[in-house]
Formats: C-alpha cells, structure tokens, sequence
DNA sequence: TCTAAATATTTTAAGCATAAAATGTAGTTT
DNA sequence: AAACTACATTTTATGCTTAAAATATTTAGA
C-alpha cells in the first residue's frame, strides 16, 4: 500500500485529542487550497493571493474602503495593509484618498484598470475554487458551511469574553 | 442589531457561488483559531507557532526527521524549514546530525531540553485546541472532521494528475 | 484656549513564507 | 577516471505577516 503524501495530520496517533486532529486537518486542507491557488495566481496572473483578497474586498465599494475597514475585512494587521496598498498602488489597480473630513483616514479605490483587471480574476478564481471543492456534493458543502459558522461563532464569542 | 465583526466572509454577497463562500468561512476560522492559539504561545512561552510545529513533528521521533521530511509534514519549503531549525537550534531546543553514510542529509532532534520544553507547551497547547473547538459536539466534530476528510482526498487527488 | 487622550496610518524590527539559484554530495553512465 | 544527472540543504531575493513604536490628526475635557 502506498504511503499518503505526508502532512500535518502525519504526526498524529491515536492517544491524539480528537480536537487535535480535527485542527490539523482544517490547517492541512485550509494549506492544500491556499498552496494551490497561490500557484494559478502566479503563473496565470503574477499576482498573489493577499493582493487578490485587497482587490476582492473593493469589488463591491466603488466608494473604497478604509484602511482599518479592509484590516479587519482582511484579517490582517493595518501594517499589512499598507504594504500591500503600496503595491497594488505601484501597479496602478488601487488608489489612495485622504478623506477631507479627517485627514487621518485614507479611503483605498479601484482604478479604472484594477475593476477590469479584478473582474476577469475573479472569474476565472470563482472557477478554481468551484473545482477544489467540486468532491464534495452541494448537500455535504451546506453541512461543512453551517458546521464551520458553528464553530465560528464559539470563537467569536469566546473573543468576545473580558 | 450589533453588526458582526467583519472578517473575509463580509464581502460576500447572495450572487456569490456557494464554494466560495464555503472557501471564506474555512479560512475565516483558520485564521481565527491561527491567531488565538499564536498570541498564547507568544504571551506563555515567547515562542511562534511554526517553531512549536517543527518540534511538535519531532516529539515521536526520538531518531530524528530530515529536512525534507519536515517540509512535508510541516507543509512548507525546505528553505523555510532551515530558517526555523536555526532559530530553535540557537535556543538550545534542537540539534542537527548529518548523515554518516549520506552528507547531503541532515536529521534534526530534539535535544533533552526540546522535549522538556515541547512536552509542556504540547500539554498546555491541547487544552487550548480542545476550548477553541469546544463550541461543537463530539458528533458534530467527527461530522466535520469527516468532511474535512474527503475535501482533502479529492485535493490530494487532483494534485495527483498529470 | 490649551492639554491630554484617542484615533488612523505608517514605520520599524523581526519572523515566516515562497520560488529559484547555488552549493555540496551521491549515483549512473561512458 | 571523468562527465553527467540527481539529490539534499542552504542561500538569495522578494513578499507577507506580526507587534510595537512613531507620526499626524481629531476629540474631549479643564
């Protein structure tokens, strides 16, 4: 019998907590999936992936966003944030407005160029992800779904706690 | 109605494709939990999560791992895997042997004080994963980790193909 | 009106992560 | 024996990521 590719469920015995190896396994696919789209990022568009979420976030704001706004949006610190807006900015797909108001905050947009560019992305992204989970059926993707917001909302609560 | 925290799955809409939204949600709690678990072991143990992971694959193998075999089971590239052994060699935590009998090969140990050191943080790091995870029942987390489980055989199956 | 506190973003230092090239070693073929 | 190919790890260049400090601006209170 073949060996399975080795990973980080590989460690794992049986004496393992059952929360244990239900996290390495989240980590393993969540890895598979961001490895793999990494990759058709790269070679297809020469963009990444933390790039691409930035430009996903502002789809649907052509009023922009801040930058605070797309750190939270984005799970990410507003460090990161920045960086990435520099780049993306060099790439002429985002701008930068100093709100008038208060001229501490910045309000990224898309270009012009960056909603055409996005648009013909995600529609090719949609595609990829649709096939990396195509192996499960729609009715085991709506369990997964709900057990996860499950999961997400115990976590959120938890955060939430003094 | 308080707004929920925004996170990836804010930007999505109803005309988003439901993979991609199972996609979000799967990476919204992985970098929930990632984050929770990363800032307890910074603030216990002044340590990084990549490093408890090196040592972590260590634990039951008193013989070693080599590099390669640690890029894989950590998931990342052997260039990375030399940078963390670095810095967990410096703390006294692992050592490296080459091979007598292949001198490109190197196995890396965890030293007397790694496996001090690990099996605490192992300890105290299992209570964590059990209360972050606490939030499902033992069905509803077998159900995942069930679902989990075929998502990762078709990917794993995919990467297969030519 | 002035000062202190709070807010928003950028900068800094450090760690992780990748892809690709470089280096050293081993195996195979001529 | 020499040349070529393959393998294992490290190095290089680049990008992402964090926590904390710094900077500029706004708000609140005395």
């Amino acid at each position: 019998m073949v060996s399975p590719k080795p990973d980080l469920e590989t460690r794992l015995a049986e004496d393992h907590h059952q929360a244990i190896k239900l996290w390495l396994r989240l980590l393993t696919c969540t890895n598979l999936i961001t490895a793999e789209i990494r990759t058709r990022l790269r070679e297809n568009f020469e963009t990444t992936l933390p790039r691409f979420d930035l430009l996903a976030q502002l789809e649907r704001h052509p009023e922009g966003l801040r930058m605070g706004e797309l750190s939270q949006r984005m799970m990410v610190t507003t460090g990161n944030v920045t960086g990435i807006t520099d780049q993306l900015e060099a790439e002429g797909l985002v701008r930068r407005e100093v709100d008038p108001q208060d001229r501490r905050s910045i309000t990224v947009k898309l270009t012009p160029k960056g909603q055409q560019v996005f648009a013909e992305m995600a529609r090719i992204h949609e595609g990829w992800v649709i096939e990396l989970f195509s192996g499960l059926s729609a009715a085991e993707k709506d369990s997964l779904y709900a057990l996860l917001g499950k999961l997400k909302k115990h976590l959120n609560h938890k955060e939430a706690r003094p």
